[in-house]
RNA sequence: UCCUCCUUAGCUCAGUUGGUUAGAGCACAUGACUGUUAAUCAUGGGGUCCUAGGUUCAAGCCCUAGAGGGGGAGCCA
């Protein structure tokens, strides 16, 4: 299997990459060269009529008349496809017919002015191979639009559509923003473990990771398994997040982050969160907590700018594609602004800023309140928000982003820094529209004396945890961070209504398909 | 996990109060058309009405259970 795998991969055309340039060896009967191929993208920029040129791509649509064909070509590199024209006294009926909705191509031809409104340019093949066929009658794809849904059931195959493939485009541009920003800020880039043996943080159910017989694992004179005999020789399961070891980096190398996948076993059926997503959690020594939302806010202006000036055509697609559902919806549920003004709106403004406790009060104050609309009403300080109040206030009350601040301690993790009332810990969550929290950081608690007390308190093994309370040992010092869920991010900048289409394949309750 | 809605042609959907042979657009096939823009026009093929059971003279439509999917909630990023 093995073998086979290894051979048919080496039967294509080697290119051996050499000083000199491209070579091909072992030519089949389909010349590859790759090297040659101008890009749909590049094409596009129209500075290349009169030239000859090899376009490779997938067919969008083909239109025809008996005297010439009309092939919209796209390669992925852009969200426009490049019109090639096919005259049917240079390329046979034989091939025209295998030109059909999702076939490879490949075609060599001379750049021409086009003769129709649509384009300036267009290809003149003079040659056509087809280098995949897709049989018609069963290729699920067609020219229209397809629902959403429809779409992930052939993960596969929606990469291939206008809408995923801007999706991608903008998630790949966020993805490489993300490391230029910290890169560009001094920050180094950590590996944490993806496999780990705490659960510490409580931050979920975890995936676990054995290779024990589950039929019948060994066992203890006590009766529950034996993780003695396990590969690690203890219980470890999939990373819930990669913050504690981030601390650990962050007390050498000052401002360090992570950007990884991350792995939560919870139940959770909706269109926000997924069982396997990719976190960034930067993590810096010497920072309080309002330096972590200063870098947060800043960070994510960053990023989505970086979209707003890399990824235009694709943003204008999507932009136009949100617009047309919005005339689907009633006229109360309709946002007031487009996607791309929504962007702007968030990189313009400033967050607000507001504590836990003045959030309470505009929603306790609030007509919301006041007329019983909330499902959970506001009644007392140190309740946790419900996803209502935290859109009302968002989306209602500052109508842009908001940080929200100084959380009662008891709904907030071990590690978050106490304040001096007492009574909060120094948490912020970042709250998007549309989106819900998007960040989720602290300052963290560096005072060993107050950590370990408070891990007590919350039956968090410290002994289990020596290596975490080593930090606060040695050289502890004030520091911050946050988890910031990238499929959100890309939600937010797509515009996407739901957390799986914005990752190719997603992992949800009873879906590990692809 | 809970609440709620949905499931009819390859896709998107219509189908009246239960009543004869279940429709449309797109896709597909064939043909027409001197440059199309998700081309257009004509003709044609295509159905386990999600599954199982029930009520009825008669079920796509009503009832029960199950499966799959959407939306909302909880948990969170």
């Amino acid at each position: 299997m093995i073998k086979s795998l290894f051979n048919r991969f080496f039967a294509f055309p080697l290119i051996i990459h050499h000083p000199l340039g491209l070579f091909k060896q072992n030519q089949s009967s389909i010349s590859m060269a790759f090297n040659t191929r101008i890009k749909v993208k590049k094409l596009l920029e129209n500075d290349l009529i009169g030239q000859d040129a090899t376009l490779m791509g997938w067919v969008r649509t083909k239109r025809s008349n008996k005297n010439v064909t009309f092939i919209a070509v796209n390669d992925g590199s852009s969200i426009h496809n490049y019109q090639v024209v096919a005259d049917p006294a240079y390329i046979s009926e034989e091939i025209l017919k295998k030109v059909t909705t999702g076939a490879c191509l490949k075609i060599t031809g001379k750049i021409v002015a086009s003769q129709g409104a649509g384009q300036q340019a267009e290809l003149a093949a003079s040659t056509i191979e087809i280098l995949g066929e897709a049989d018609s009658e069963t290729y699920p794809l067609q020219p229209k639009k397809h629902s959403l849904e429809f779409l992930r059931e052939i993960a596969h195959l929606r990469i291939r559509t206008n809408t995923f493939g801007a999706v991608f485009r903008i998630r790949h541009a966020l993805a490489f923003a993300v490391h230029k920003y910290f890169n560009d800020k001094g920050f180094f880039y950590i590996h944490t473990p993806i496999i780990t043996s705490s659960d510490a943080e409580g931050a979920g159910e975890t995936f676990k990771v054995t290779i024990l017989d589950l039929k019948n694992p060994p066992l203890t004179d006590e009766g529950k398994i034996n993780f003695k005999e396990d590969f690690f020789e203890k219980e470890t399961n999939l990373t819930v997040s990669g913050q504690l070891e981030g601390e650990l980096a962050a007390m050498g190398l000052a401002e360090i982050y992570t950007f990884g996948p991350t792995f939560r076993a919870e139940n959770s059926n909706t269109a926000r969160h997924l069982a396997e997503f990719w976190m960034i959690e930067p993590e810096m020594a010497f920072y309080d907590a309002q330096d972590n939302q200063d870098l947060a806010e800043d960070f994510l202006k960053y990023v989505i700018s970086y979209a707003l000036e890399n990824c235009k055509d694709d943003l204008e697609f999507l932009d136009k594609r949100a617009a047309e559902e919005e005339t689907s919806k009633k006229a109360d549920q309709r946002s007031e602004m487009g996607l791309i003004d929504r962007l702007r709106f968030v990189v313009e403004n400033e967050f607000q800023r507001i504590t836990y406790t003045e959030a309470i009060d505009i929603l306790k104050n609030s007509n919301h309140n006041k007329k019983k609309k909330f499902q959970y009403l506001i009644e007392s300080w140190g309740v946790d928000l419900q996803s209502e109040h935290e859109r009302y206030l968002v989306e209602k009350h500052f109508n842009k982003p908001v940080i929200l601040t100084d959380y009662p301690k008891d709904i907030k993790a071990f590690y978050m820094r106490q304040n001096d009332d007492g009574k909060t810990v120094a948490a912020m969550d970042i709250l998007f529209p549309g989106i819900g929290e998007i960040v989720g950081g602290s300052q963290r608690e560096e005072r060993l004396e107050y950590l370990t007390k408070r891990m007590e308190e919350m039956h968090i093994p410290t002994e289990e945890m020596w290596w975490y309370l080593d930090t606060r040992r040695f050289g502890s010092t004030p520091h911050a961070g946050f988890g910031l869920g990238f499929e959100r991010l890309v939600l937010f900048v797509t515009g996407m209504g739901n957390i799986r289409d914005v990752i190719a394949f997603p992992r949800t309750p009873g879906h590990a398909e692809f």
